[in-house]
DNA sequence: TATTATAGGTTTCTATTTGCAACTTAAATT
DNA sequence: AATTTAAGTTGCAAATAGAAACCTATAATA
């Protein structure tokens, strides 16, 4: 980020505003981390998270609405609903999962247990970071703002860390 | 995440409402984005986000009081504050970043101008992506818990990869 | 079949938070 | 000395959150 300073009349146009519109309401995140746990129903959405009733009703609809959770009454029983994460939904868990690793590392000293880990080698994930095209890790006195028509596009087949991330995000 | 879900009565436990409590007031974020992008006083802050004054002052103190921002009063011109992002407050850059990107993947497809480069080369930072201790991308699918105790240690010194972050989590 | 329990809400009312506008205080500028 | 700037504070109205009771449809139980 540096010395470079984003445009600052475009500073509402970029993704963030709506990200916060879609999950800046108290409580969104909770809901959202229960989901990616395999809660799906109201009632259980109700006693693990200590939230109101009537706010969490409010809060599935909006989620629900703005197509990050997905709502089917169930066909077996039907007083029941089920409430599922969309692709858009998954989506967040990076954003979920930058959050709670900066709650763990920076909050009161609660050495976080159990711990998140690639279900293949059972190893810890890393910490989540900004990556370089070529996936070097960064830092923010590493970034910088560019107009998209001056970059210089690169061959991107070239490049199969690209092809990951877009084969994943493509899920 | 698949099937098995985390214990939840531990769910209260883990880094999330931490990090909420520090940032999951309105406001926050576009907070932390302006400072990101070097803004330094309230009256910046004021002009370049539709805040109110008061919000503003209440959470400038907030994010302050949680370690954050660091308040300081200018020595050249002494009516002035300047509000600088800590080391704490760096270090929700990726949660920042995923967020956003989040945001314009699936906002109203504003393809967003400027765009976030790594200034060494010029070249689109890639998506926030969750990753195993060998920096293979991880979708949710690929995710477990595992109770930290039963962990098998690697050699950390064998990995580069992770001496990297270590080393720029150590900024 | 009648009764009770469960699931997923809604309603009502109160408390807290947000937001606007005006005011304040200290320091710098003209 | 008068004005402007910076960083707040105060007072008040509107919106939102939260607790508790209530409601409706369905399913399970006696």
């Amino acid at each position: 980020m540096r010395e470079l300073r984003e445009p600052l009349q475009q500073l509402a146009e970029c993704g963030l505003p709506t990200a916060l519109e879609a999950m800046g309401e108290r409580w969104s995140f909770m809901i959202l981390r229960a989901a990616f746990n395999g809660v799906r129903h109201f009632e259980e959405f109700l006693s693990e998270i200590s939230i109101a009733r009537n706010i969490l009703a409010n809060r599935l609809t909006r989620l629900t609405e703005s197509g990050i959770l997905h709502r089917t009454p169930c066909p077996d029983d039907r007083r029941k609903v089920e409430y599922r994460l969309t692709k858009k939904g998954l989506d967040l868990l990076p954003t979920m999962i930058a959050l709670r690793q900066w709650g763990e590392k920076w909050g009161t000293g609660v050495l976080s247990n159990p711990v998140l880990v690639d279900d293949r080698d059972r190893q810890p994930i890393l910490p989540v970071t900004i990556r370089s095209h070529d996936e070097r890790v960064l830092g923010h006195m590493d970034l910088c703002w560019m107009n998209s028509a001056d970059i210089t596009p690169i061959n991107a087949d070239t490049h199969e860390v690209d092809d990951r991330v877009r084969k994943l995000s493509a899920i």
